[in-house]
RNA sequence: GGCGGCUUGGCCAAGUGGUAAGGCGACGGCCUGCAAAGCCGUUAUUCUCCAGUUCAAAUCUGGAAGCCGCCUCCA
């Protein structure tokens, strides 16, 4: 069974086939380097992640590139009204993306050029496509695309030059010969970063340097592009118009485009002041349940942050690591089976079903959650009794869990340190409150509540466990003894 | 105005023309001193509505309603 993904340019779930065999080359839209990251940044690289993550499962030898743009007018605009240089800006901001998603266990891409590390080869494509008769230059420095010279305009979003043309709601620029065509140069003004070109100090328009760099790096043409949804247009189509109208051949060969987070069903924006940055939101919960949460949608829809979404996705986490620590303690990691050696069971089959079609990773986690509930049956049933057959089972689910882990990047912690994490959570929140408990106290009170239930005081035992539970920690009496958690 | 998308149980949500995954919640049961956790069972005869194609439609076609996005910086 392949890989089937859904390609913008022709609105359709399509097989996946590399332009060259066994390889991928792919080319992600990464932020502007002006400000912080928000939660939708986050999906989008996620979600790429993932993707890049299966195409090397699938045995590709992938060459991923994401940009950072770090010259554009809001960067100079932020420099002005701080007074910090635009260096020192993106700097600070491309610092900042990568702890972040470092903090969400993304995976560095292959490369991470940056427009201002290109100049050259942008100005050098801007070139080439004036000498195509594809663009012109202006008085004043400003070169501009010529959309009348590339007849497929519009093909990537489904749109008409004519009707955009007859909509109005471009501003018209006297020097450009039609009203859509786009900036690939522009002049700088006094105070402004700028660098030499044949038409003066200035400085790249903002959809030359993706097909500049994604030609440096992956050629005249490559497999995969990818971004948000609302790069569609203009972005990608101006890409497109630009390096097809240059080589004369297909730029890219599948379009991949991720829905937008809506904060509360609203969409995020200035106006409504709901932007919520990542560093917000990793402050708030485990990196491992974002990541999750932005996995738990398929990515071409739309997914709802909300403090509800967040808890369910939270407690779906625990009950997968449950089911984890129950193997564990059962020496299953000792069955002999190890990831990654050519034995895969049911869940991995089912897994690898769902990221090939269209890297439904919503799928893929109904997948897990199956598995956990078949396990827990079966370790129901077993009752600790556990023969060949079924330690074997079980251990083959837990390799594939480990296996699928690695694509998805959660469920890579051990169980242990997994609840671990969540009581220092627990324990620094109840420190930050008044009736701050310790470890040692709340330990104590298990004791005291155990003795008190061989006493058979169970007014006593009870009248503790309110006691902690109003501290948010749940009890749970087991053949073993009783241990505790946060809610 | 142009283009695109969405509408599936109380909530979130996946759905490949073959008879509605999964999660959260709720209720009943097993277990427990009682709980918790886990397990079992119940919770959509039906997928916004109307018509059509088909042996068969949540899935395809046409129409209606509602919601949303892009067209301006945007992941």
């Amino acid at each position: 069974m392949g890989l089937k993904v859904y390609n913008t340019l022709n609105g359709r779930k399509e097989e996946f086939v590399p332009l060259t065999e066994g390889r991928v080359k792919m080319y992600v839209c990464g932020p502007t380097v002006y400000d912080t990251s928000h939660i939708g940044h986050a999906r989008s690289v996620v979600v790429f992640d993932v993707i890049f993550r299966w195409f090397e499962r699938l045995g590709y030898e992938v060459t991923y590139v994401r940009n950072f743009t770090d010259v554009d007018d809001k960067i100079i605009k932020k420099s002005n009204e701080t007074g910090e240089d635009c260096a020192v800006i993106t700097e600070k901001y491309i610092n900042e993306f990568h702890v972040e998603m470092d903090a969400l266990n993304v995976r560095r891409p292959t490369i991470e050029p940056r427009a201002t590390g290109h100049i050259t080869h942008i100005i050098d494509f801007i070139r080439m496509l004036i000498e195509k008769g594809k663009a012109y230059s202006v008085e004043g420095g400003d070169v501009y695309f010529s959309i009348d010279a590339f007849k497929e305009y519009g093909r990537l979003s489904g749109r008409n030059p004519e009707d955009m043309r007859a909509g109005a709601r471009i501003a018209v620029d006297e020097k450009k010969r039609n009203p859509l065509d786009f900036t690939l140069w522009k002049p700088a003004k006094p105070g402004e970063p700028f660098w030499e070109s044949p038409w003066g100090k200035g400085r790249p328009g903002w959809h030359i340097e993706c097909s500049a760099m994604s030609y440096e790096y992956l050629g005249e043409g490559f497999d995969v592009h990818g971004g948000g949804k609302d790069l569609i247009f203009p972005h990608h189509e101006n890409e497109i118009a630009q390096s097809e109208a240059l080589f004369g051949r297909q730029f890219v060969k599948y379009w991949i485009h991720n829905g937008f987070v809506d904060i509360n069903n609203e969409k995020m924006s200035k106006s409504l002041g709901n932007f919520t940055m990542i560093k917000e939101v990793l402050a708030k919960y485990p990196a491992e349940v974002i990541r999750m949460f932005l996995l738990s949608n398929h990515y071409r829809s739309p997914i709802d942050y909300s403090e509800d979404s967040m808890r369910e996705i939270s407690l779906g986490l625990d009950r997968v690591y449950a089911f984890l620590e129950r193997l564990d303690q059962l020496g299953l990691d000792q069955t002999g089976i190890k990831t990654g050696d050519g034995h895969t069971g049911s869940l991995w089959e089912e897994f690898a079903g769902a990221m090939n079609d269209d890297f439904n990773s919503a799928r893929a986690l109904a997948c897990v959650f199956d598995a956990v509930k078949k396990g827990n049956r079966l370790l129901d049933e077993a009752k600790g009794g556990l023969d060949e057959a079924l330690s074997k089972e079980l251990g083959l689910m837990r390799s594939d869990i480990r296996s699928l882990a690695e694509i998805l990047g959660i469920f890579l912690l051990s169980p242990a340190a997994y609840f671990a994490a969540k009581k220092e959570k627990g324990m620094a929140d109840l420190a930050a409150e008044s009736g701050a408990a310790t470890p040692a106290e709340i330990e104590d009170l298990i004791r005291q509540r155990a003795e008190a239930r061989k006493a058979r005081d169970f007014k006593r035992a009870d009248e503790i466990r309110d006691q902690l539970q109003s501290m948010k920690i749940v009890l749970e009496d087991g053949p073993g003894g009783t241990t505790w958690r946060f809610e």
